[in-house]
DNA sequence: AAAGCAAATTACCGACTCCT
DNA sequence: AGGAGTCGGTAATTTGCTTT
C-alpha cells in the first residue's frame, strides 16, 4: 500500500497511514464538510448578519453551495448546542458560545455529536424569548464592529462549473491532438518496418 | 505485520411542527 | 404556502482490539 492518507479522513490523528489498516478502510467517499476557511466565513457572517439570517448570508454569495440546512446545522457545531431559535438575530461569536457550552457538564446535560441538546421537549416561545435576552447580553458584539465586518465574495458555482467545463473541452481537444500525432508516428513506423529488407524483419512463429 | 471485526462517534437526511 | 427550527434515525467514518 502506498503512503497516501485517506481521503475520507482529510485531518486529525488517523489521517496517517497504519500498518495495520486494510484496505477497505481506504475505500470510502469524501464527505462534504466545511474547511476552516467557510467555518471561519460563517462565524462572520453570523457575526455581521445575525443568527437565523440564512437568506442574507446566501444573498452575499460568501458561502456558495451552501444550503441554510448545512448552515444551521454548521451553526449548532460552533455553538455547542442543537438549538439555535435562542440566538435568532443575534450578532453573536458563536465560538465565543461553544466554548462555554463546552464546558457544561452535569446530569442535565445530554450531548449528541457534542452539542447540547435538549431534553425537556420543545422550548416555549417564551423561554426561547428569555433566553434570547439573556444571551444578547451575554454575547452580541457591539453594532460598529459587526458593520464593519468584510466577507469574503466568491463566485456563483454555476459559473465556475461553465468554466470548468469548457478547461475540460479545452483538453479533451488538446488530448484528441496527441492522440492523432501517436498514430500518425504509428503509421509511419508501420511504413518504414515495410520498407526494411525480409531479412530484418521479426518472426512472429 | 496484516487483515478484519465491532463498538463508538460523527455527519447528514427527512419528517414534522411552528411561524410569518 | 413556504421558510425555518427541532428532533429522531441512519449511513458513514473512526478507532481499539482480536485474529490470522
Amino acid at each position: 500500500m502506498s503512503a497516501v492518507a485517506p481521503r475520507s479522513m482529510p485531518t486529525g490523528q488517523r489521517n496517517v497511514v497504519r500498518s495495520n489498516d486494510s484496505a477497505s478502510l481506504w475505500n470510502c467517499t469524501l464527505s462534504p464538510g466545511w474547511t476552516q476557511d467557510e467555518v471561519q466565513v460563517l462565524r462572520k457572517a453570523l457575526m455581521k448578519f445575525g443568527v437565523g439570517n440564512w437568506m442574507k448570508i446566501i444573498e452575499s454569495e460568501c458561502l456558495p453551495g451552501k444550503t441554510i440546512a448545512q448552515m444551521n446545522l454548521q451553526t449548532q457545531r460552533m455553538l455547542g448546542q442543537q438549538s439555535t431559535a435562542e440566538f435568532n438575530g443575534l450578532h453573536i461569536d458563536a465560538f465565543r458560545v461553544g466554548e462555554l457550552n463546552s464546558q457544561k457538564q452535569g446530569e442535565g446535560i445530554k450531548r449528541k455529536n457534542n452539542c447540547i441538546v435538549n431534553t425537556g421537549g420543545k422550548l416555549g416561545r417564551e423561554e426561547v424569548e428569555n433566553r434570547r435576552v439573556k444571551h444578547r447580553e451575554m454575547f452580541e458584539v457591539e453594532q460598529q464592529v459587526w458593520k464593519s465586518i468584510v466577507l469574503p465574495r466568491f463566485d456563483n458555482p454555476l459559473v465556475v462549473l461553465d468554466r470548468k467545463r469548457a478547461e475540460l473541452k479545452a483538453l479533451k481537444v488538446e488530448l484528441d491532438d496527441v492522440l492523432a500525432l501517436l498514430a500518425r508516428d504509428a503509421a509511419g513506423d508501420v511504413e518504414q518496418c515495410a520498407m526494411l529488407p525480409a531479412g530484418t524483419k521479426r518472426s512472429r512463429e
